[in-house]
DNA sequence: CGGATCATTCACCATATGGTTAACAGTAGC
DNA sequence: GCTACTGTTAACCATATGGTGAATGATCCG
């Protein structure tokens, strides 16, 4: 994972501007409006996700429309989803596992 | 998301630890070998694994027993796969959007 | 030109993260 | 009891993260 994805996700105001331009592309004021911190925090963290090839910025003009880079999200997708089918698994080991302990 | 999830998988090493503890309980020892790192960097990985409730812990005798907590990853993958729900619709839209731009 | 607007960079601060070595704690086994 | 083994805690350090107010850059519009 070379970008590192989770680490652009590990933050809930980094989570919420992805969940908005999962919506389609947005500029940097639509995208960040009501998460009641300064412009600069804003503008750090958009930094993060476009270093983490998360988000790309286009400048149009005075505002900076910003767009969703699916691929990168899916390497995290997909890594998820491939534990969750190995996890799935161990519901049954886990009971197997208390089972044996609560006999012993 | 309460316990972030995001947070614990923000970290290689926690996400190798989080592989191998997907195909069934381990020992610290088992969980962790050959990251390369001293064994205090280990034990703080696991205690923000288990902080984020990522993880659970069940001390038998010398030896610390790590469980995956699957409920806790399924709220990130359950996040991931919903916003891929929707980005999926963003190809489309990407294209359009490229589209207009080149013939303006 | 001059002001309003969109957004960033600068300088600064506090806390979190990630790592180390050395010491400690508990358990197992001879 | 003593030693080996599993793992944590303590003390420390460097860098990253997340936030601020003030200044700056660039564009749009009257």
């Amino acid at each position: 994972m070379v970008n590192d994805p989770f680490r652009a996700l590990s933050h809930p105001i980094r989570r919420g501007i992805v969940e908005r331009l999962a919506a389609g592309p947005a500029t940097v004021g639509e995208a960040t409006a009501g998460f009641g911190v300064s412009k600069p925090a804003i503008s750090k963290h958009l930094k993060l996700l476009e270093e983490t090839g998360v988000v790309t910025r286009v400048i149009e003009g005075r505002t900076h429309r910003l767009s969703l880079q699916p691929d990168v999200l899916s390497e995290a997708a997909d890594w998820m989803d491939h534990q969750r089918a190995l996890w799935g698994r161990l519901f049954d080991v886990v009971d197997d596992y208390l089972k044996e302990q609560a006999s012993s």
